[in-house]
DNA sequence: AAAGCTTTTTGATATTTGTCAAATCCCGGA
DNA sequence: TCCGGGATTTGACAAATATCAAAAAGCTTT
């Protein structure tokens, strides 16, 4: 099994190498060059990613507008839920930024797993609750802080995406227009 | 158990009725009268509970500004994740807008159960999931929507919050003020 | 290096929302 | 019922952000 998914799953539950290494035959490797896509909108989509390295946006068209919802950067998940979870054709598409490497699980070996080992089951517990803190603290700044305080607070948490995320991806992302954020990043 | 709370469980794992009685030692009852708190800012929270009636609002405190980050009501879940899973001190306070019952368990009991049967595993997955797209859902909203929008999208998906809940509870929700959101629903 | 893109910046202006203060409304307790 | 205090509404004005258009800056491809 791969070295950083590896310490990435030892870190949620305690497995040992044995077990890795039999649960490794239900990862597939993807390389996704920039532009490509991980999933489209429209499709089903029925597997999780771990990136290793690389970058993706995740985003919808809604009244001929792109909002963007996540960045994956390396040692991160990537999924759809809810077409993961509901098994419903995904509204959002996710795109490489960079080529990006990404080690998936389909749904199907993932739940086998989950039936065959409790430490699996933590593993989806945890990712959950992990993802569900992280897109709290997002509502509570976009509830909260005006367009400057968003971006810097992005630029503390994100540095990685500044490298490749075009200015109307990070604007989409923090809920302005491509204007306002130019306007900020001038002024000091 | 509560049939409420089975009716709950049963439908995010297929317990049957003995193991739900067994673990059914491991939850309290707890009546919050109106006014009263399930949880104060700065204390620890080590549990997790179901709402069997009335209505509990969530909130933090920063720059002397109240923000309100979810209302619990009958059929859903309350706690506080921060607190539960990092056991840290609670930011945020959650108190019940009417009286309310609860029927909570603790941690401990918690991973107990975790451990002792998949299913359990099952739920606090499906839970964070469950509550993983519900916060995705309302992150996606403040970014996208007008005050207004966001407004009639909150009577629609929280109709039985209005009835106690007060016009600023909801502004601070909303992430608007109490004039705002008084101006949106006067004009139709 | 020039042409033809797209992205970013800038400017003028409109719209939305916030702020502060005062006027009303509403509701529970004396 | 009347009073007092918090909640809500209203008004005038300020600040933040959006919109639209155009200019400038960056990239790619010849």
């Amino acid at each position: 099994m791969d070295e950083d998914l590896k310490i990435f799953l030892q870190a949620i539950a305690p497995f040992d190498e044995a077990e890795l290494e039999k649960a490794a035959v239900h990862f597939n490797y993807q390389l996704i060059k920039k532009c490509n896509f991980f999933l489209k909108a429209g499709h089903y989509s029925d597997r999780i990613g771990f990136v290793r390295s690389g970058l993706l946006r995740s985003y919808f068209t809604a009244n001929n507008k792109e909002t963007t919802t996540f960045f994956a950067s390396p040692g991160t998940i990537v999924v759809d839920l809810h077409s993961f979870l509901q098994e419903i054709p995904s509204i959002e598409s996710i795109h490489a930024l960079e080529d990006t490497e990404v080690l998936y699980i389909k749904r199907k070996p993932l739940y086998f797993l989950y039936h065959e080992d409790w430490k699996w089951q933590q593993v989806g517990r945890v990712l959950m609750e992990t993802y569900f803190i992280a897109s709290e603290e997002r509502t509570i700044r976009l509830q909260n802080k005006t367009a400057r305080e968003l971006y810097q607070n992005f630029v503390e948490l994100h540095p990685e995406v500044l490298r490749s995320a075009s200015l109307s991806h990070i604007a989409s992302y923090l809920g302005m227009t491509p204007e306002t954020l130019s306007r900020i990043r001038k002024c000091k």
